[in-house]
RNA sequence: GGGGCCGUAGUCUAGCUUGGUCUAGGAUGCAUGCCUGGGGCGCAUGUGAUCUCGGGUUCAAAUCCCGACGGCCCCA
């Protein structure tokens, strides 16, 4: 009966099972005709919906404004910034022609948005005063990736991009500016309840034409990892490229320093794919369509009053503010009722017959553990919140439980090799920083370097030398496959 | 960047090697009815595929060849 959902196909055949969920629910469908695109579905969509909702909510609360940017963007605007068009003129789409008649200047559908959004910080940002500025804007980019897409890990279509851009007086605030964007991306994947790590971007990883970038990655249930989110000092490159300079209260000017950072759609891959079992998804609330479904569990002749009551039921829970409904679908069993909300994370589920209605009784359901609990209705509301509210605490521990296991030292090549192979995740060791050295070490074990841990991170350290080289250690390094 | 595999009802899949038996089989889904109802129940009937698209070979193509589009895997 009700076991604890298995996490047999979650964690063994990864990739099916995420397929299998996005087309169940659906949240998700892969089939419309162009290679990496997809269509957001009414349930996946309002999961979309809640996600976005929370980072609107955590840049808005630190003084980022929305904004959106057009998604065309001119050749000679793309190109401005060396590196940055170095490292994306590759994946670019272009539009070349409008209707029959070729563009005099070609128009790139955005990779991601600096060189729309600088030429205008060019324009708005005149003296100290229009300083600090930031804003973002959620829209879609394109990439014209050449790796085998997967749906909303590896799209041409990023249909949910939320990047913030900002500008300041100086280094320093710039500086305390890419602590911010960390911080609100923190909140952001605590709220949704995923655990990752944050890492310094090796040099050759980091984003084209910034300083450094500060990365967030998890790990999925097959064991490689997923960047979840960005954050990237800029310096001074792209303000000296696109001339974007300041009055300062001496009269000089000076250009202005920058920030940005990013998350996409990847971070719902991960929340979809983190907290999931057998059964399906599992939300945590905060972001889940339905956080209650009421099951009425009917008999013949029994109906109405059953029903009845189930609506009663599911209007004190929308009273209380919760979304709850009432699966009152004829001609089908309750059993298939409950695997419909299983599949659709729903936390909790409340099942309500003959029996109960004798008694003044609902049975509360839990979806990660499948928990049964037996309440006066009059408490019902109180009940679920308490239930809702463990079932929260329990995915924040599960999840950073699960991954915490794939996070391991090793002292070795073979050992990072062995690890890796075994069951994926992250291998920390010691390295001693130089690129070549990091390279050749990438080739060795099959993976790529993530980088080295970045803040309040504790990093692994063997005391001895670069796991590669053997010189003298410099840093710790994380090592993963990844997506 | 290099190599390989695959595309058959909404979904998963048999058939392809060796062209003709395919009027394309199964499961699942969907619809209707009966039955059932506290974990996908059962039975019956029905529904659903120009075999991804375009071209070629052939008396004959789901099957062989070429290309496009789409999906996936491995290596760097």
């Amino acid at each position: 009966m009700a076991k604890p959902p298995e996490r047999k196909q979650w964690e063994g055949n990864y990739s099916e099972w995420f397929h299998r969920v996005l087309q169940e629910v659906p949240v998700y469908d892969v089939r419309y005709p162009v290679k990496g695109t997809g269509i957001w579905m009414p349930f996946g969509f309002k999961i979309r919906k809640g996600v976005t909702q929370i980072i609107r909510d955590e840049l808005e609360k630190t003084g980022h404004e929305e904004v959106l940017f057009p998604l065309l963007i001119p050749d000679y605007m793309l190109g401005k910034e060396g590196e940055h068009i170095k490292n994306f003129e590759d994946e670019v789409y272009w539009v070349t022609h409008g209707g029959k008649t070729p563009l005099d200047v070609k128009l790139a559908l955005r990779p991601t948005s600096e060189t729309a959004i600088y030429p205008m910080f060019q324009l708005w940002i005149n003296a100290y005063s229009d300083l600090p500025m930031k804003i973002f804007q959620i829209a879609n980019v394109f990439r014209y990736e050449t790796k085998a897409t997967r749906p909303m890990i590896r799209v041409r279509e990023v249909s949910t991009f939320k990047e913030a851009h900002t500008a300041h007086a100086t280094r320093e605030e710039a500086e305390a500016q890419v602590n911010q964007g960390i911080e609100v991306y923190s909140a952001v994947f605590n709220q949704l309840k995923l655990p990752y790590v944050k890492s310094r971007r090796p040099e050759w990883d980091k984003f084209p034409g910034a300083e450094y970038t500060i990365a967030f990655d998890t790990v999925l249930p097959d064991g490689k990892v997923l960047q979840i989110g960005t954050v990237h000092e800029l310096g001074q490159g792209f303000a000296k490229a696109f001339d974007i300079k300041y009055m300062k209260a001496d009269g000089n000017y000076e250009h202005v320093w920058q920030t940005c950072y990013g998350i996409s759609e990847r971070a719902i891959a991960a929340l979809i794919s983190i907290h999931g079992d057998d059964n399906g998804l599992v939300l945590p609330s905060v972001v889940a369509p339905i956080q209650a479904a009421v099951v009425p569990i009917v008999f013949k002749g029994k109906e109405e009053e059953v029903t009845k009551k189930c609506h009663e039921l599911r209007d004190m829970l929308t009273t209380a503010g919760m979304r709850a409904v009432v699966d009152d679908r004829k001609e089908v069993t309750p059993g298939s009722k409950y695997f419909t909300w299983e599949m659709r994370g729903a936390p909790v589920r409340i099942d309500l017959g003959p029996r109960d209605l004798e008694e003044g009784t609902a049975v509360i359901v839990r979806r990660d553990n499948l928990e049964k609990t037996t309440v006066r209705i009059e408490s019902v509301v109180g009940e679920v919140k308490r239930i809702m509210a463990e079932l929260d605490r329990n995915l924040k521990k599960r999840s950073s439980d699960w991954m915490s296991a794939r996070i391991n030292g090793a002292t070795s090549i073979d050992e990072v090799k062995s690890i890796l192979n075994k069951q994926g995740g992250i291998v920390e060791a010691t390295w001693c920083g130089d690129r070549g050295c990091g390279e050749d070490l990438e080739a060795k074990v099959d993976a790529r370097i993530l980088g080295t841990p970045y803040g309040d991170d504790e990093g692994f350290s063997s005391g001895s030398g670069c796991i590669n080289c053997g010189v003298a250690a410099e840093s710790t390094i994380r090592i993963a496959r990844s997506y």
